[in-house]
DNA sequence: TGTACATCAGTGAACGCGCGTTCACTGATGTAC
DNA sequence: TGTACATCAGTGAACGCGCGTTCACTGATGTAC
């Protein structure tokens, strides 16, 4: 039947791969079909022999993104301790296209389609669960535990991504690291 | 000398001021010249009797956004409870236009030309300042409370904003509010 | 005060360009015999 | 194994559209006398 039915998932996958990556660093809006394509070594006329339009891309990009390595590097530690760590390296920070895409994406997705803000609001619950195990349970008081740092988490990623200045950058990573290191030590997580 | 100057800079600044709110809502790519001008009344063309180029609108409108009625008013809070309650509350969620700044431009602004990162740096500054101002002190240890601090209002504003679920958005902003305002009451602020 | 003229904010057609999408075509690959 | 044919991933020109920007023009307003 034609090509090879496993270069084609090939295709489609590096595509998305490299969607997924692009969309964090650049906005939704801010990628290209063209673009994209010549990235995966293709002309733009090809892409909807893979998708019906750039929508479907988004939420297999996003599905994606939201199930990424890095990403889950991130939300799925081994420690409370090397999450916080880990979020706010400035390995993290300078890594927009590979990192979390909740934080990535938390402007974009409020204008996004419908289909797009599932997907987020559906990561967001399973990485407020995961930080609560880690935290060391699932009842009310470590999942609002949770909500409150990845909240600081995501506000301190995005600050210090969004500074001119290196130095001020730093701080904040620096500042909100120790900070909520210093919480979790005296919660008695660490028991 | 032809049209009067005080009707020029009124329309420039209701110019300036619609774009310093749109550019909140629909991202600094996402506002046209077009669509702004239509706003305000009048038609694309003249746009360039007033700027250079869009740039210089940006520049201009994000100076609006950072020392906007609004965004002061949440910065520059009576008391520290005050900000708290009025950043995490659901009509500051829903005012994305008028909210705000440095929230709603977090992702944008890495994306942004240098002279706009710049403001955003110097207005993310003086948050702090403020905010440490209201901790009660301007030493390293409330500047870095205030990070913190600022760093969590931030984010949880964003994900309220960004969940499709309004359940969730709710207990977002309530969660963090009520975590927020436990601990300015323990370390002793209320003195 | 009334008239002639100069100014210039605002108009709207047009520019080149990039967007998402369509489509007739190509040519390498898989299948049938 | 070798040849003829069918499939279809990928190509690249073209579509209508909206973008930022330019420009010749208009007509209300301010100035000069």
């Amino acid at each position: 039947m034609g090509h090879s039915q496993a270069s084609k998932k090939a295709t489609h996958e590096r595509v998305v791969s490299i969607a997924a990556r692009r969309f964090r660093e650049d906005g939704i809006d801010g990628l290209s079909i063209a673009d994209l394509m010549k990235e995966a070594g293709l002309t733009h006329g090809g892409f909807y022999k893979h998708f019906d339009s750039k929508e479907q891309l988004i939420e297999e990009a996003l599905t994606v993104a939201f199930k990424g390595a890095e990403d889950s590097k991130v939300t799925y530690q081994s420690s409370i301790d090397q999450l916080i760590t880990e979020y706010l390296s400035f390995a993290h920070r300078d890594a927009v296209g590979t990192g979390c895409a909740v934080s990535a994406l938390v402007n974009d997705i409020g204008r996004a389609e419908e289909g797009a803000r599932m997907l987020y609001t559906h990561k967001l619950l399973a990485t407020f669960g995961g930080i609560a195990r880690l935290l060391g349970g699932e009842d009310q008081a470590k999942r609002s535990e949770a909500i409150v740092m990845f909240s600081t988490l995501v506000g301190a990623l995005g600050l210090a991504r969004a500074v001119a200045e290196d130095d001020l950058s730093k701080e904040i990573l620096s500042t909100v690291r120790d900070a909520l290191l210093k919480d979790v030590v005296g919660s008695g997580v660490h028991s």
